[in-house]
RNA sequence: GGAUCGGUAGUUCAGUUGGUUAGAAUGCCGCCCUGUCACGGCGGAGGUCGCGGGUUCGAGUCCCGUCCGGUCCGCCA
């Protein structure tokens, strides 16, 4: 890794014999070229200089004797100074344990500056003084920093285990078009005018999905891609307009084949890129436990503090919560308990009687808040990002009294039944959300991944694998009332649905109980996979009969003519001879951000768009000029065009 | 579309209740320094306090607007 292969030895280099990071003590006494930048210069006097010249290997020290002074003085190095020097690998008098170079050093005979650099406006180094807008803009130079360059390499060797598992298990890299038809379901499409045909306009597809299915009625029944993907949505630091999947699809294979599958592909990544054996199993739960559990379909399982719900009856017995897979933590932590509006309702406490749900969690160790704190995470949950009205807390103290900021309203007694049914141990705070079913439910999950973030129960070395399974096939818009595809609409129902789906009809008579409509009940033959409490991979057993595509579109409220226009290529293809089959598609920037540590998945795209979709660094998007608008027979609205 | 935090030297930041000539670190420049590796020492240069307007005797500081950046909500099949 650290310098050149066989072969490439071969190749006769002008610039260097050597790179920067793999001279030795066991090289001692030859001589060596070596080509880089100019990391530092420290000049101690007339007669020693150090420089540190770094490549993308790694730093060697050159050492500049008395003899080069003159040409030192007349053409001084600067930071970032391309160049190449000449010397004898000597040892050093005093070494430095700290870099892998650093037994030894160059005595410079000779140098020449092979270009000139301008001072960088931010230091190269791992603590750079450069804030993020900066050094996007000056991404060339962001990159030469060694954190950077990790990330990167870290990217290389998550792609390089993801190619091998694949190759290896018979999965084909085809490439698929960018230049694709738009279709408006879904994300909002990219758009590209055509010039050759007026008024057309070819969309970026925001996966390679119909092409993939389209290669398995082909008979390519293991396909892959590592691609790009494009989805013109607003940006997070987790989001990008063009991403990148690690696209897959299988051909005659079930749900547990592809979860066996795909198990085995980010056990592979975890033993090769971090060295990690994940032998552990990985869990599965369904997106209702998911959703009941941690008020979440992508929960972080790293740690306890489930969701309990105080207003509804729960009762499971540890055999139960096993079976059905509720059962994840330790022995206390699977005790599924039973709580029932009995607790908390009638007391005279409006906000908990008139609620839709009332949710509690423990936190651990947190009985000892002090009232600011409280009053803190009380303003916490009331920003407009999680919009909860206030806070009910209870202390449950070391001493085993109990005190809340409903004191009025319950006594002690009730406040222990409480705190029990929420599995509070001494020292811990009890934590109450009280409103609006989805909404509590949100606010309460958001709340707990705080409170794991704040105690330090989410830890970057520590990685948790889980499949969510068993998710709604629909969910209903309600702008439109009518149902749409939660996964996307070539998402098989499960076998056992597959009825409910084709002997009912999906028009909703009574909009305020959608709730009650069958096609709210049909679970989806797909799953998720989730890692840390994102969702680094998701896929589906896919449609593979015209007819059970056709009522498909038709739930989702297309017109036959609309679904003929729109795809009928693959309606088409299902009729000669499709196989079933089923994929999945990773979120690779995202699964090689969580693999080294990191929330933002910019750190490890070489030229990343910023919060608004610009690249700082080209300064695009950008306006065109009037004869690219001509040819392309586009004419704009009266918009301000900057520079023309 | 919305919420929120920020914008002061090349850079990262501090700047008290509105009050003298706006500071620190780092980077840059000069001189000194023979074993440094975050080298060290001395000295120096460097500012439209994002932009526009307002309040005030007086604004980096308060108010309004606007632009840019970060984070989040909506959105992301």
């Amino acid at each position: 890794m650290l310098g050149f292969s066989t072969f490439a030895a071969q190749i006769q280099e002008m610039y260097r014999t050597h790179t920067c990071g793999e001279l030795r003590s066991a090289q001692i006494g030859q001589t060596v070229t070596l080509a880089g930048w100019v990391q530092t210069v420290r000049k101690l006097g007339t007669s020693i200089t150090f420089v540190d010249l770094r490549d993308r290997y790694g730093v060697t020290q050159l050492l500049l004797g008395e003899k080069l002074h003159e040409q030192l003085s007349a053409n001084p190095l600067g930071r970032e100074f391309v160049i190449q020097a000449r010397g004898k690998v000597t040892e050093r008098t005093s070494k430095n344990p700290a870099l892998p170079t650093g037994d030894i050093e160059i005595t410079v005979e000779s140098y020449t500056i092979l270009n000139k650099a301008a001072t960088p406006p931010f230091t190269i180094q791992d603590d750079t003084d450069g804030g993020d807008d900066l050094r996007m803009k000056y991404r060339y130079l962001d990159l030469r920093r060694q954190a950077v360059k990790k990330n990167l390499e870290l990217r290389y060797a998550v792609n390089r285990a993801a190619r091998n598992y694949l190759h290896e298990n018979n999965f084909m890299d085809l490439e698929t078009p960018f230049l694709i038809k738009s279709t408006p379901e879904g994300a909002r499409d990219f758009v590209v005018p055509s010039r050759m045909n007026p008024g057309q306009f070819y969309a970026l597809p925001q996966s390679p999905q119909t092409f993939k299915q389209l290669l398995m009625v082909s008979g390519y029944d293991r396909y892959y891609q590592i691609v790009k993907c494009f989805r013109d949505e607003d940006l997070r630091a987790d989001r990008q307009p063009e991403f990148t999947q690690i696209d897959c699809e299988m051909s005659f294979v079930e749900q547990d084949d592809i979860l066996a599958m795909f198990e085995g592909m980010i056990r592979h990544i975890f033993k090769t890129v971090k060295n990690i054996d994940y032998t552990e199993q990985i869990a599965r739960m369904t997106w209702e436990e998911a959703m009941w559990i941690y008020g979440n379909d992508k929960p972080d399982i790293r740690f306890g503090m489930k969701l309990l719900n105080l207003k509804s009856a729960f009762t499971l017995s540890v055999d139960t919560a096993k079976r059905m897979g509720y059962y994840f933590g330790g022995e206390q932590d699977g005790v599924i308990r039973q709580a029932t509006g009995e607790l908390i309702n009638g007391a005279g406490f409006g906000v908990f009687d008139n609620a839709e749900t009332v949710l509690a969690i423990a936190a651990p160790g947190c009985s000892e808040y002090t009232r600011k704190q409280t009053d803190e995470l009380t303003e916490w949950v009331k920003r407009p990002q999680i919009g909860m009205q206030g806070l009910v807390y209870i202390k449950y103290n070391t001493d085993g009294s109990l005190k809340s900021s409903v004191d009025k309203f319950y006594s002690e007694d009730k406040l222990k039944a409480i705190a029990d049914a929420a599995g509070a141990q001494k020292g811990d705070l009890i934590l109450i959300l009280a409103g609006r079913e989805e909404r509590t439910r949100k606010a309460m999950s958001e709340l707990r991944l705080e409170m794991g973030r704040r105690l330090g129960l989410r830890k970057d070395n520590e990685f948790k694998l889980l499949w969510v399974l068993d998710f709604p096939l629909f969910e209903y818009a309600e702008e439109e009332n009518r149902w749409v595809a939660r996964h996307h609409p070539f998402t098989s129902p499960r076998p056992s649905d597959i009825s409910a789906m084709i002997n009912n009809s999906p028009v909703i008579e009574n909009a305020e109980k959608y709730l009650e409509h069958p096609y709210n009940h049909i679970k989806a033959n797909a799953y998720d996979m989730v890692l840390n409490g994102n969702e680094i991979g998701g896929g589906s057993i896919r449609i593979f009969q015209r007819e059970l595509q056709e009522k498909m579109f038709a739930a989702l409220g297309m017109s036959p003519e609309e679904a003929l226009h729109k795809f009928g290529f693959l309606l088409g293809a299902f009729e000669y001879g499709a196989p079933p089959h089923g994929g999945i598609a990773f979120g690779f920037d995202r699964l090689c951000a969580i693999l080294g540590g990191s929330e933002s998945i910019r750190d490890f795209i070489a030229f990343p768009k910023n919060n608004s979709g610009r690249d700082v660094m080209l300064d695009a998007p950008s306006t065109i000029d009037d004869i690219q608008l001509h040819e392309l027979s586009i004419q704009l609205k009266n918009i301000e065009r900057d520079g023309l």
